[in-house]
DNA sequence: CTCGCCCACTCGTCTAGGCACCTAAAGGAG
DNA sequence: CTCCTTTAGGTGCCTAGACGAGTGGGCGAG
């Protein structure tokens, strides 16, 4: 084993009162942040920094799993632990459910990400008939059935976001809608041709981190959270006719919105 | 120690694939998902896990790592694991900037939590002049320094936002934005009395885990991702008046938007 | 009865190892 | 030269135990 230079990483204090794992986490996350280990090097291995600060590999241990509870690295079995690069993140403007993008007849998504030069995916796609949630359905408006549409999303290989669209059976049933591929400009043009003129929608979001089967689903490295969006689609009557029920790879996105200040 | 009643949790499958601890942790979050262990509640000390499973103390202090690193339980020194309790959340609307709310005199957030019946607070206030960093530079159009106001919000006792504004220096410096209380309707009110008719809001919204310092601020357990706000405001003349930069504890937000489906 | 101390229980930190498994590189067989 | 096997280095997982430190209840002294 090479020795570690010394002159990345400095000595314990040990009047401190900070346990020494937490000291050795800060240090590493400090020779990050400043830049001295770079997006996707590899950090010392455990043995080296065991040699290095005379503590026991349960120590090392630990403190690679603060940082890692906090995304900044992550270990590969085998390898090595890696400062864990920052994906490019997708930008959702505010209106990129306007009716404009529609016209152009691909889906916002695959538009979108052809254009920023990124090779989109949409998978498991599931369509089907099912019971509402209570949730859902408050929102519908008590509907005892809806619609769901299932997908999943995918940027150059990697999947960053998973939807479920929910509408009401008697909007959606029979219609192009219930079909896997529902046409150019997606669902949201087949409302406004079956008569449901959008008028607003209404986007609700939260940030937590995942459960093991989103964890899964979007092959979330740990100390990555999810943003959870809820869109509820209404048609110009009021009624509400979509619900969206949307998780994305945190690391991955910036919602963008624009607000007018009356 | 009184016997760990056995119907509450499972036994380990030594076939499966699964690390031990994994498991553990999968039986807890079930038991929690399912509802037998409430919120607040106590789980199993450390000893009965033990006992119960026939592994390692290390082993059990896994599991749990996981869990609250899911933000499922928190730990307290001397007392036990808990369930944590999902604390009530604020909703953020769309229009909470709108001029109607300003004309109220008080700050928004204050009616807004007073309404609720909670007990809001203001603290570790904060105005100041100083050098713009790169990207606030950017978004107010190139402005090399700025007034700062930094301000963080508590509810009923407990952090749960902080946020900082910067504004050019030759809009704020000199006037009651540049006081530490800006007067009724805070800051964007002074700013339309000054002249700078506000036009629309751009907001940004990331999720991410804390950073030390934002855990330390916020009192955050582990396992609660942070909610990044970025907000500029512009007046009728298409300039940036204000940079707003906040961050807030995921698990007492959910923002919501408005949007028109033109 | 009250106060203060002690002890049992709890989690927090750390040590010192062992086995399993994955990866990459070196070296041998064809 | 190519392909496979071996092997060393690395991480993942686990054990067994020690000491530290916060908490709360019980018990004895006053």
């Amino acid at each position: 084993m090479p020795p570690l230079s010394s002159g990345l990483l400095g000595a314990l204090d040990p009047t401190s009162d900070r346990a020494v794992f937490r000291q050795i986490a800060d240090q590493l996350r400090e020779a990050i942040d400043r830049g001295r280990f770079k997006e996707g090097e590899k950090l010392p291995s455990e043995a080296e920094l065991v040699e290095h600060y005379g503590v026991s590999r349960m120590t090392v241990r630990n403190s690679f799993s603060i940082l890692q509870g906090e995304g900044l690295v992550h270990a590969e079995h085998g390898k090595g632990v890696f400062v864990r690069p920052r994906p490019p993140v997708r930008r959702l403007a505010s209106d990129r459910f306007a009716r404009r993008h529609r016209e152009q007849g691909k889906s916002a998504f695959i538009v979108e990400a052809d254009a920023a030069g990124s090779h989109p995916q949409v998978d498991s796609l599931e369509v089907k008939e099912e019971k509402a949630s209570q949730d859902v359905s408050t929102r519908l408006g008590s509907v005892r059935r809806v619609l769901a549409r299932r997908r999943r999303y995918l940027l150059d290989g990697r999947p960053v976001e998973f939807a479920t669209s929910y509408l009401p059976l008697d909007i959606a049933r029979g219609t192009p809608i219930a079909e896997p591929n529902p046409g150019p400009g997606g669902i949201y043009a087949r409302l406004e041709e079956l008569g449901h003129h959008l008028d607003h929608f209404d986007e609700e979001i939260r940030a937590r981190m995942p459960s093991p089967t989103e964890v899964k689903t979007l092959h979330l490295a740990s100390g990555v959270p999810v943003i959870h969006l809820i869109r509820t689609a209404y048609d110009t009557e009021g009624r509400a006719v979509e619900v969206c029920d949307t998780v994305m790879a945190a690391d991955a996105y910036v919602l963008s919105y624009q607000l007018p200040a009356t």
